[in-house]
DNA sequence: AGCACGCCGACT
DNA sequence: GTCGGCGTGCTC
């Protein structure tokens, strides 16, 4: 009886889209099982590559079909690294998001776990003289990838034919475990004493050894720690070990990005009654076992994340697990220390902040169960905690949550279906839920708990004001800066209080434009204009990277008169500058984030108040509790409206209340001002109001009417090709194909080209479907991807986003 | 994806 | 007649 694994290989396609069937070896039988990976041959040329076992099966008669097998070559994990819920959930991902199995089983995991390839030739016998110099050097092995080039290629062939040289795959997997020298006593107390008065007195080194064992008698000493902290050497260490005095061993470590941190530990704190109400809710049902969504609806400063650290301990109470998903752009530092003061070495934390290696001991230190406290940004959905009494999701409407390349997925949905299979609630918070979830909620499919009280008396809600910047305009103003905003800042810089100002990025950026002839300096393989970016000193393209020097004079008609335009958070911070030549300012954006550690540093120097004034993008808005700000100002507050997109009012309403919120914090009154072109918008004026239930009343009348979500579903299909006839005509052929599959009540647009229509050099036609009951419609889509097929070779991709968050 | 196979034109 | 170009099919 011979044991075989079925596994899902690294070829991300749809024709592999499914098990292959492999002989287990009997050398490795006990180590194949279930959810590890394994290498395995593939395909006419037998080159090995990864695959994660899905199935084990065994075979009674061996001369069935076991000669048809391949042997799979060996096994990548010791244990195994998806357990069935998660090989479930993959499943479910891969149906839901249009996805192969394979990349959604990746996803799951830390990026270290994915194998890289590599292909050597290796001489084996009679290998011509040339050959032997040219080709292997005199190594007898080559990477192909320096050789494939060669012009001996044909000649390389025809000895692979006779077996002279031969081809071998190695596949390596970065898992490492960073690993520890430590030594204990290998001997009795008295030994050591014994051993001692043995030892020569002037062997100074060696005493101080034994004193040090006696004295401590028992424990693990990591031997960096004995040289570096009781002064001894390595040399002696080491041969005490060859005496038998002390043990050697090494010891896996966890590289911990907080270990130099002391975390002080904190209580709960009192609950005001609302904030009782909704723990209570949700405490109920994680020790009922109740698989219920909860949609926690608070203002900013009721208190959220007091209830969900209470509701967390009292899921640690009962011997569970959490998990609790933030947005990666609020995954600060203040966020990170809030968790580990309530729940010290129970949490990790999973952010892209960490560096590959880090990200991975974290995982390792979820898997091996010595965290039961998650928090991360989307990809923490993933965490391998078992028995999970709670996920979290705060700030639940925020968009990064969908993942924008495959495996689309919504870390929402993925958090509910665990939910169901842990029995346990999922709770959603957000003082802006999305209009899904709210709506939701109304239809009792959520349950909605709210808090509408700040959480400490003192507290009061800021006052906000809206600055008609056209009146500005209007009275010769034509910077950034209105009066009132002006006023407000200096007043704020004589009492020593502190402002943020936001420049809304979106659907902005500052660009080259020649004076004269208006020519603008534009991307050579994406159809938007390149952003000028002042710290590297050249001009980029933010779509695909592509970077050049600043021009000097206009290429097309020569002028000298070749200027920036538009409002770059460098401009805004000249310009400020010279209004407040005083004004202490702190820029914060990609540019000055982009070093690892550098948002941190710059929050702290802020909060020392080395700095009056902070001025960033949207990753300012979130999370941040500085109690000296006493004013908040948006620069721009529109920008994104007049984008393209059903959404754009939401998003908007969402960043001013949230930025709002950041204003008065502590026992001083906060101020907000918004400076915007269009001040009778009602994602605006409802903004200035924090009026979120009106906001949400007028919202879901517009979708309503205009047949968006929630009332509609979603889809959205993209061609791409290098030629724009080749994407316009594709698109055509399956929006055809789909009008023909659906009912009349569902509604196509498109296809039209994106509004980004060309990107990395390929052109993009989309069409959006909008439906509600469509039977057909997975079938359909499912066809069109396999159809799609075919045409990969001509350069022809095809994707599909179920929900898709952005619409350009 | 990446490998082998097979069918064509250009060359010894 | 053969070398190497690329289009096609398949991968346990």
């Amino acid at each position: 009886m011979s044991k075989i694994a079925h596994v899902i290989v690294d070829v991300p396609i749809m024709q592999t889209d499914q098990p292959f069937t492999y002989l287990v070896p009997q050398e490795i039988d006990e180590a194949v099982e279930v959810g590890v990976r394994v290498e395995v041959p593939f395909g006419n040329g037998n080159r090995h590559i990864q695959g994660f076992v899905v199935g084990i099966d065994f075979l009674n008669n061996q001369t069935e079909d076991s000669d048809q097998l391949k042997p799979l070559v060996g096994v990548l994990d010791l244990h195994p690294v998806v357990n069935d819920e998660l090989l479930q959930l993959a499943d479910e991902m891969a149906k839901t998001t249009f996805a192969f199995k394979i990349t959604c089983l990746q996803t799951m995991l830390p990026s270290v776990m994915r194998s890289t390839y590599k292909k050597w030739l290796v001489a084996v016998k009679d290998v011509p003289q040339h050959i032997e110099e040219e080709v292997f050097l005199g190594l007898g092995e080559r990477d192909w990838e320096e050789i494939k080039e060669s012009s001996y290629l044909s000649e390389l062939h025809r000895l692979r034919q006779a077996g002279c040289v031969d081809v071998r795959y190695e596949v390596t997997t970065k898992n490492k475990v960073k690993t520890m020298k430590v030594v204990t006593a290998n001997l009795p107390r008295e030994m050591l004493l014994d051993i001692q008065a043995n030892t020569r007195k002037n062997a100074h080194q060696k005493h101080r050894l034994l004193n040090f064992f006696i004295d401590a008698q028992e424990g693990e000493f990591s031997v960096k720690e004995l040289v570096e902290e009781h002064d001894l050497s390595r040399q002696v260490i080491k041969e005490a070990a060859e005496l038998g005095w002390l043990l050697e061993e090494e010891r896996e470590v966890y590289r911990d990005p907080y270990k130099d941190r002391v975390f002080q530990q904190d209580e709960a704190l009192v609950l005001n009654d609302e904030q009782q109400v909704a723990l209570d809710r949700v405490t109920k049902a994680t020790s009922e076992n109740k698989n219920e969504v909860f949609l926690l609806e608070g203002i900013t400063g009721s208190g959220k994340t007091e209830v969900y650290l209470q509701a967390i301990s009292n899921v640690l109470d009962e011997g569970k697990t959490a998990i609790m998903l933030v947005p990666e752009i609020s995954l600060t530092p203040q966020t990170v220390t809030r968790f580990k003061r309530r729940f010290g070495d129970k949490v990790a934390v999973l952010h892209s902040g960490l560096s590959q290696g880090e990200k991975y001991d974290e995982w390792r230190k979820i898997e091996r169960k010595e965290a039961q406290v998650v928090v991360g940004a989307r990809s923490a959905v993933f965490a391998p905690l078992e028995n999970i009494g709670l996920i979290i999701i705060d700030e639940e409407h925020e968009t990064s949550y969908k993942q924008d390349e495959s495996p689309r997925y919504h870390a929402r949905n993925l958090a509910i279906w665990r939910g169901e299979y842990h029995r346990c609630p999922v709770l959603l918070g957000s003082a802006t839920p999305s209009l899904e979830s709210r709506a939701r909620a109304q239809k009792n499919v959520y349950h909605l708990l709210q808090l509408t009280k700040r959480a400490s008396d003192n507290a009061i809600l800021p006052t906000v004001s809206v600055v008609d910047m056209r009146r500005e305009l209007k009275q010769g103003v034509t910077g950034s800066f209105s009066t009132p905003l002006l006023t407000e800042l200096t007043e704020r810089l004589e009492k020593k209080e502190q402002s943020v100002l936001m420049l809304n990025r979106r659907g902005y950026s500052s660009f080259m434009m020649c004076r004269d002839c208006g020519y603008v300096l534009p991307c050579p393989n994406c159809d938007i204009s390149l952003t000028l970016h002042m710290d590297t000193k050249s001009m980029k393209c933010h779509y695909c990277g592509h970077e050049e020097g600043i021009p000097q004079c206009c290429p097309i008609c020569d002028s000298k008169k070749i200027r920036y335009y538009g409002t770059g958070t460098q401009k805004v911070e000249e310009e400020l500058q010279q209004l407040l030549p005083d004004a202490r300012i702190l820029r914060m954006d990609v540019d000055t984030t982009r070093k690892k550690g550098s948002h941190e540093r710059l929050l702290q120097k802020f909060e020392a108040q080395e700095a009056d004034i902070l001025l960033g993008t949207q990753m300012i808005a979130k999370g941040l509790d500085f109690p000296n700000v006493t004013l908040v100002g948006v620069l721009n507050a529109d920008t994104a409206l007049n984008l393209p997109d059903f959404r754009s009012s939401e998003r908007t309403f969402q960043l001013l209340t949230q930025v709002s919120g950041r204003a008065g914090r502590g026992e001083k009154l906060g101020q907000v001002i918004i400076q915007t072109f269009n001040p009778e918008h009602y994602a605006i004026t409802l903004a200035k109001n924090q009026h979120y239930e009106a906001f949400y009343q007028h919202e879901m009348n517009l979708r309503r009417q205009g047949k968006y979500p929630p009332y509609y579903y979603t889809v959205q299909l993209v061609v791409s090709h290098e030629e724009e006839l080749q994407a316009a005509k594709k698109m055509h052929e399956i929006a055809n194909k789909i009008k023909q599959a659906l009912t009349p009540q569902a509604i196509i647009l498109g296809p039209t080209p994106k509004p980004m229509a060309r990107m990395n050099r390929r052109y993009f036609y989309q069409t959006v479907i909008k439906y509600r009951f469509e039977e057909n419609l997975g079938r359909v889509l499912e066809e069109i991807l396999q159809e799609s097929q075919k045409d990969i070779r001509s350069g022809l991709r095809v994707s599909i986003d179920m929900e898709p968050q952005h619409f350009i």
